[in-house]
DNA sequence: CGTTGACTTGAACATGATCAAGTCAAGTGG
DNA sequence: CCACTTGACTTGATCATGTTCAAGTCAACG
């Protein structure tokens, strides 16, 4: 396993990618330039460990490329997925001393990383960022909320249609890769981590897989390139209001 | 069904009972004022519904006394609780127009509510309230995972254990009830809200209890009533670390 | 060519859901 | 006071969904 590299401001804010989505969204430039003076950049391979649930939070970070999941274990190693990280996503959670969750690369994964004390001291004097912070809490809270709905009321077929017109829809509305109705996408996790996210085990990942694939409902070529030939097919089959949720 | 009761201001914030954990924890004198001034009270009886999912959010408030529920239902009908309102806890998201959870008083309950659109103003210029309501989402962002972890790997026993731990630790440091290592309260909702929160039926629920009162965990004097020996054992069903959690 | 890791498939099993009665205490009306 | 009803809870029998354990496939890589 690699050593996360460091390196210091390789990018200017100004255009950075998720410059209007990130916690950094709503600051003019007098609040971005404070901002500038404090971040550096981190990166993490695929696989890697961000950061340990336990250990002192050094830093928070926003994420901007790649992906990462926090996750968090039983003493008798079942293990749970409790939220995926993605592109302008924030980590970590100003004034705790210690981090909560365990976060993990599941891809190669670019961090723009603020040193925890520092940042804790702008929020007080920087009112767009606790309110920026704020919304996006909220949003998360949703998110998490959905979640509970999966976890403890749907059945694993709906389970995985939920995932993959998740995962589908957001990848659609990133690269535009639409195919009449129809969209095609690789899938950023292997079961594993499909499994540790909707509350089941590989193998029955694998079926019900399996299963939406022999029924049309998806295309495989690779266990990883899905293709979905209709998307109110699969949308149907989450148990979700037909006109579509929240989620993210 | 009653409807529900409306007063103006029948208490001052100064002695309210919620003063230093509700929204309002954290203002000065001047801004409590100013919340004083939009603030009314409405009281709700036990079974009735205070919000419906989608409808317009008039206001936002704090619960000051009683319990509700937030859940939600999807369309064929199976129901998912996703969170439990206690005293001091916040109801609505300002910025929203819609609710987007169905909130139902599971005891009577008193409100401390604020019309939507000058409670939103309000946050703009007070500093201390966006703040306050921040950390208050982070922290129910971490009850909504805690509960994840339960709903996606907790066996049947483990959550009605759980749920009882909570609510007895959570009753226990309100009213002080100990009787040596043990405690006893009265359980504030029914076996169906019960496996609404858990993600069970009201069968399981059921049959949980019993086997946790015939393997000598919990004792029962009539169906809500509960005492729990020794909190120890309790916690040791939960599947957590026994060093207990963080859950409220 | 053998090994490895990710994924799939199969058979047996178990946990919790479903369907159906049954208990029990608290009303309600004769 | 006694039948009758009602609602909340419990219990039992059967069923189904998803887990467990085990083997097998397949592509990538040395």
């Amino acid at each position: 396993m690699n050593l996360a590299r460091t390196s210091s401001n390789f990018a200017s804010c100004a255009d950075c990618n998720i410059r209007n989505r990130a916690v950094c969204a709503t600051c003019d430039s007098d609040e971005l330039s404070r901002l500038e003076d404090i971040k550096y950049y981190r990166t993490f391979d695929a696989g890697q460990q961000i950061m340990f649930q336990g250990d002192e939070m050094h830093f928070v970070a926003s994420v901007v490329t790649g992906a990462a999941k926090l996750s968090r274990t039983l003493p008798d190693g079942r293990i749970q997925m409790l939220g995926l990280l993605l592109p302008s996503d924030f980590i970590g959670r100003p004034g705790r001393e210690h981090v909560a969750y365990d976060v993990e690369a599941i891809q190669d994964v670019t961090l723009c990383c603020f040193r925890r004390k520092p940042f804790e001291a702008l929020i007080d004097v920087t009112p767009h960022i606790g309110q920026r912070l704020l919304v996006m809490s909220l949003d998360e809270l949703e998110v998490a909320r959905e979640w509970m709905m999966l976890l403890g009321r749907k059945t694993a077929r709906e389970k995985i249609s939920c995932l993959l017109s998740l995962i589908g829809r957001r990848t659609a509305s990133l690269h535009l890769q639409h195919v009449g109705d129809g969209l095609s996408f690789e899938m950023p996790m292997s079961r594993e981590a499909m499994g540790e996210y909707l509350g089941l085990t590989i193998e029955t990942v694998s079926r019900q897989m399996t299963a939406l694939r022999k029924d049309g409902v998806i295309e495989m070529t690779g266990s990883r390139t899905i293709a979905i030939p209709d998307l109110t097919v699969l949308m149907a089959e989450t148990g979700d209001d037909t006109d579509g949720g929240v989620l993210y």
